[in-house]
DNA sequence: CCCATGTCAGGGGAACTGACATCG
DNA sequence: CCGATGTCAGTTCCCCTGACATGG
């Protein structure tokens, strides 16, 4: 994690000050750049944690994913869509979790081209402890309450909503 | 960007209500994870605002913290500590501007070891002409309120204070 | 001599593009 | 034949570790 620097002033707090004086004022450039340094704050704190068990967060998701379904199993093309990343990324992670016994690749019964990823016992093994380690340290939100941690969720929906990541259906 | 997948459900919702049935309630869980997707968004927003003018987020960063500064230059080191991005990071950032010639490395008068960056005109052209895109595209934030961008900041400045970042001082 | 500054080499991880074999 | 599914090769980028030369 990055080593506290114990600035005896906000970093972004000033920027935002000086970038009112010369650009006129900005919240959106504040709110930007505090969204990707708690991003990296807390994606630094969660691979801290994820270490000793070998994974990443977006391997720890892939697992959780699994675990999640009926089978155990599913194609990569849904994890894809699930973890809203990249088709090719989805090739990489699953293939390093298959190297770590995670996982194993069979061929998709109901679709000759496609595959499955299937979590084995030692996969179930891992996201259990990971998991009682992520949930014990509140996935690095440990300073935030119910009702904070509601209105971030809230808020991004938004965001997300906006981006096209879904389409809006509960209230 | 992460084209619109369109799905008729919030994914991250879904996880979570299937994580409570599983490990019980973690609204940590479900806000995280809206964070890591809502940066993931708009960093690809900002971007892609950027290509043109063959920048990153984070070497768009540098150059503007370096027009903040009344000599158009500072050190390597006091870049690093501003951005809070490692000294290697910092040392390939400003060495990938200085191959744009947006930037040119110069020895520090006050002090033989270190070398300062100073932005060049250039420089402060293309950061002129990137930061009116980024304003009018409200940094990927135009989806909010004003009295919301407050909200994100105000909330993850706790974060970062107690990252340590900082240490408070103003109210 | 100790320490700070910056650089380089190198590795890990993730994102993306383009091309391709395979199968529906 | 068209299109979807995965894979692979190659690129970019950021992060970090370790080692090092230089100078305070």
């Amino acid at each position: 994690m990055g080593k506290p620097l114990e600035l005896p002033f906000d970093p972004i707090d000033r920027a935002a000050q000086i970038w009112a004086r010369r650009f006129g004022p900005s919240p959106s450039m504040a709110a930007v750049t505090s969204i990707m340094r708690a991003q990296q704050i807390l994606l630094a704190e969660l691979d801290a944690l994820l270490r000793p068990y070998q994974l990443t967060f977006a391997r720890y998701e892939a697992l959780v994913l699994l675990t999640f379904s009926r089978t155990g199993s599913l194609s990569l093309g849904l994890i894809g869509e699930r973890l809203m990343v990249h088709p090719t990324s989805v090739t990489n992670i699953i293939g390093r979790l298959e190297g770590q016994q995670l996982v194993i690749r069979r061929p998709n019964p109901a679709d000759g081209r496609g595959r499955l990823a299937e979590i084995t016992p030692a996969g179930r093994d891992v996201v259990e402890r990971a998991t009682r380690d992520l949930m014990a340290a509140e996935f690095g939100l440990g300073s935030f309450g119910p009702g904070q941690l509601k209105e971030i969720f809230d808020l991004f929906r938004e965001l997300r909503l906006a981006a096209g990541d879904f389409v809006a259906d509960e209230t």
